[in-house]
DNA sequence: GCGGTTTAATAACGATCGTTATGAAAATAA
DNA sequence: TTATTTTCATAACGATCGTTATTAAACCGC
């Protein structure tokens, strides 16, 4: 019972996670939502909370429906493969969009106000649960022979994430997909080689 | 003639510097400025100009006594040597202070308000002055055969500065000095070696 | 000591921040 | 139709934002 609802609550979300992609968490004002949303200030409370919830929402959308080629990497057969898709999965994410340039997750809340830091945190773990990830799919490499004993898979996974990091900062800065795309292959040269991949063996030492 | 200003301008410009650092341009308020000070709100505009004047000065001072390790860098021998005195110095600046880690220039501001706009490409500058530096220490290296005939110097700064932007990111989130070494020596695995420096040939295509 | 000048401190400015009463409009249940 | 419930829209809340009159105090040259 009761009256229903009048906007499209999917459509209101998809125009928070715009908004907040821009702007940032502290950036984007309450104004701003309900405007890019078309809906009242009220209806966005009632419906998401006050901004923190809603930031909350829009991170794990953002994260089911822009972030989803990473689940799609760890599946691939080899971690170099992994390492590629999700360097080229970033690249399409941080500029496919021209008018919401760079990763929402890095630019959402780097620094802030002290009201921001439960933002801030946030953000931190969702992005250390994406290394996570990524360190156990290279642990698993690892064990498969697929990367060479020598390898680290924290420390490469470490590094996999500091590139794609400053890459998202890059794109908000405005390189072109391009130059992207040299800085992910320059960070695919350095990848160690596992067996039968054709690559040279770590030199042993006399 | 006239009355003599009590504060410490440096001192004041130190403690503006400290804030910007750890909540960013716009995370930032005025009252936070004025406390850190010790100085009342009308005293630091007649003293440095509007918030934005401000944070100007509080770049340009950063980049001068906390960025000094780039153009020390730039004078070292080989560009192996270059990149990796900038990654340990970036290292070094964003992992000392444990109240305000990471880089002014990267968490200034990344995404804000349309009132930051300013501030914002003023960083990006910056960042890009940065670069093109050591875009063109790369090229000489090519030249004096420090770097092999393949090597690409708008590349490799590009890289190195992701590398260094996301160690940024990294340190900002709380990673310790030992895991952005790590990434660091990661980064310069992949480093092409020149001319005498003991190191393999790219192989010769058939 | 006195006039001219610069700074210091108090207080307030209009604007915007995130958030929420309040009452009208719409829809279901009786 | 009437009662009840939920949403919508207007408006306003207190707080804080960056910025600035305004007035008192301290210094210089005379």
């Amino acid at each position: 019972m009761g009256r229903h609802r009048e906007f499209d609550v999917e459509k209101a979300l998809d125009a928070a996670l715009c908004v907040f992609w821009r702007k940032g968490y502290e950036g984007a004002s309450y104004a701003d939502l309900t405007e890019a949303a078309g809906v009242e200030r009220p209806a966005l409370y009632s419906a998401f909370g006050n901004k923190e919830a809603l930031f909350r929402k829009v991170l794990a959308r953002y994260y089911e429906r822009y972030v989803d080629y990473l689940p799609a990497a760890l599946q691939l057969p080899t971690a170099r493969e992994v390492a590629a898709h999700v360097l080229q999965g970033a690249i399409d994410l941080t500029t496919r969009y021209p008018d919401h340039t760079g990763c929402l997750a890095i630019q959402g809340v780097l620094a802030g106000s002290d009201e921001a830091e439960p933002v801030r945190q946030a953000l931190i773990e969702s992005r250390a649960e994406g290394e996570a990830q990524l360190r156990e799919r290279f642990e698993r490499a690892k064990a498969e022979g697929d990367l060479p004993e020598t390898a680290r898979p924290d420390t490469l996974a470490a590094f996999l994430m500091a590139v794609l990091h400053g890459m998202a900062v890059q794109a908000k800065a405005g390189f072109s997909r391009e130059t992207l795309e040299a800085v992910a292959e320059q960070a695919l040269v350095t990848w160690p080689a596992g067996r039968g991949e054709g690559a040279l063996r770590p030199k042993p030492r006399p």
